[in-house]
DNA sequence: GCAGATCGTATGTTATAGCTTATTATTTGT
DNA sequence: ACAAATAATAAGCTATAACATACGATCTGC
């Protein structure tokens, strides 16, 4: 009654060139927008809503704080992010996508979308349903709780952030 | 007739973490049976057959020639690949997996699985059922094709290994 | 008003992956 | 027999990312 007939590979084996693949085709579609692949990831997570802190946006995207500092340099030249200090605490920075960076990330996304239809394409049309929607499931769980899902099959009562790897031993 | 009505994320933007959370997890499991992930990617490609000269399994597997040798030493001072210089010619080494190999490789496999499964089982049978034929559907295509079908969508008839990347301007 | 904490920023350090070159052993063609 | 080519190996260089540190500006609590 398990019905796990064949041999299935590693889902990673698959999804790591797969991955690399759609990443090398979005870097030409970013380059003839002039944005950088961290630029359009910022750019994705304030369209989602202005966020207060650059700290909280850096976790938000799981980079570093010092590393998207850059990044928002040339966001805000380009006039695609605002960027205030906040009147009540003027240490902290509010973030904001403005229109112009609006339409910008649309244009990319469109451009990078375009393409991947492309190997959606390939699939008959039941398999890429069941693709897209068992791609919105994952899309919803955070960092941790894949994790916790993978390592343990525990739902949510393990700890999320606690256990790192870590030792890579030799053969 | 086109018929897609929600936003869906780019395909990157999600499968990028999910990746990185399977690749995560694996770590543990190889670390458990004495392997590193090149270790592991060595027996995988030697078990679907034994394999002639080294450049060759290294372009198999996409590594750099230079730097599959310290993994094929340590694997063969495991016993679990041969690595006998060609009587034909003895310059070249011919690779092959032991026994050994074939029951160290499988036990690991069996690890990662188990783990993978826990994340399958957050799918509806339909959609887990459409997702794994759309993996084996992309596992089927070469680096090359899958690059050509993204970048393209020109089937087969396109110059699969001539088109790179590599410009990544700023804002 | 002062001490301690917090935010953004600049800088430096370390680890690692990718690439290049050089060397040795061996084969092939003339 | 000799020159050119090829396979494996060794060693080094470079770019990049992850991590840590330090500092000035600003807020909060006392």
């Amino acid at each position: 009654m398990t019905g796990q007939d064949a041999a299935r590979p590693d889902l990673a084996a698959v999804l790591h060139p797969l991955t690399q693949a759609l990443i090398d085709a979005e870097l030409p579609v970013l380059a003839a927008h002039g944005l950088t692949m961290w630029g359009y990831v910022v750019l994705n997570a304030l369209d989602g809503g202005p966020v207060r802190t650059q700290a909280a946006l850096a976790e938000q995207i799981s980079a570093d704080k010092t590393r998207i500092i850059s990044t928002l340099d040339r966001l805000q030249a380009a006039g695609l992010i605002s960027r205030q200090p906040d009147p009540d605490d003027r240490r902290v920075r509010l973030l904001a996508i403005t229109p112009a960076g609006q339409s910008r990330r649309a244009a990319v996304q469109a451009g990078i979308q375009a393409n991947e239809e492309h190997l959606l394409a390939l699939l008959p049309a039941a398999d890429r349903q069941g693709f897209l929607r068992a791609l919105l499931v994952y899309a919803g769980l955070s960092r941790a709780e894949l994790t916790s899902t993978l390592q343990a099959g525990s739902t949510s009562t393990g700890s999320p952030t606690a256990i790192r790897p870590g030792a890579t031993t030799e053969p």
